[in-house]
DNA sequence: GCCTAACTGTTAGGCTACCTAACTATGAAC
DNA sequence: GTTCATAGTTAGGTAGCCTAACAGTTAGGC
């Protein structure tokens, strides 16, 4: 945990590694959120809200929404930042922002019924491009790959503490 | 090769969980990046330059230096964009540019000490934070994201096509 | 030789996404 | 019922990317 003690020569590498490959997948992200529609920021706000609330709200009867500040963490940064991407949102008609019931200082965020679609078909097109590439890879190489993603996964939720 | 087609489902998944653990991904990268001394985009291209050539230039008696059109092909991004930062590492002292001697309109840009200085140190620091979190984790899963690097290499490398 | 076409890099102008600081409005505590 | 904390917005600024327009240099065609 302490980054001033001199460390493994291998953990160095390996850590060295990952950053080389981390940065070079900007890339490739940059890539996928190039087909326009939609920006990689408000993607993955939209797809915050869709993953904390539906949109039609069926069974959530009481608190509807995500509220800003809630949107900001998730997402990692700041609150303007968020107020930012969800007014961007709601002029495109994607969220829409309503007071919260429970605390007039708040504000809760919601997808619309078009903002569950177009994240919908963001996503797929970006999956669709993404398996495209996948399946020029050997099979073991696939395996490799999924058997490292919990990792990563991990790796991104030490973070959060 | 071909998106548009239907493609197999474990595939869209296992592209799915890739494309999400890059998303939080950038949360990691931003937090690396966030000691201030370097931006990521700055780090990026000193990184290039000393991949490309050595400052002191000791055995490349010839063409020292990387062109701007290489130097933004590498970093995947427009000439006007490695322009930019080149500027900026000049300014700062970390960088050099000079006349090519074998094509006027060309420009070589070379590290000054400075530069490799920095680009080493900063790398340093970096891969001993991420280090730090590598060494939290069992030897299973750094076993598994060592085998998942070199594939996540030849993904990126996919986009060079 | 010279005129045109292709190429290299810079400049100008614009956009997105982030930030900090300052502000408004509400809630909670005593 | 002040006072302090909390939720969000507004204002202003920065970094990094883009396209379009430009200047200078090289290379061909004739």
């Amino acid at each position: 945990m302490n980054a001033s003690e001199p460390a493994d020569p291998g953990l160095l590498v390996l850590a060295q590694d990952f950053r080389e490959a981390l940065r070079h997948s900007i890339y490739l992200v940059r890539r996928l959120d190039a087909d326009g529609e939609l920006s990689a920021a408000q993607l993955s706000t939209l797809k915050m809200l869709m993953d904390s609330g539906p949109a039609t709200g069926a069974g959530a009867s009481s608190a509807a929404g995500v509220r800003v500040g809630e949107i900001a963490r998730n997402l990692g940064v700041k609150v303007p930042s968020a107020t930012e991407q969800i007014i961007k949102l709601e002029r495109a008609g994607l969220a829409r922002r309503e007071p919260d019931p429970e605390d007039s200082r708040a504000v809760r965020v919601r997808l619309t019924q078009a903002g569950r679609t177009a994240v919908e078909s963001a996503n797929e097109r970006r999956n669709a491009v993404m398996a495209g590439i996948l399946a020029s890879l050997p099979d073991a190489d696939r395996a490799a790959l999924a058997a490292a993603l919990p990792v990563i996964g991990r790796i991104n939720a030490t973070l959060q503490a």
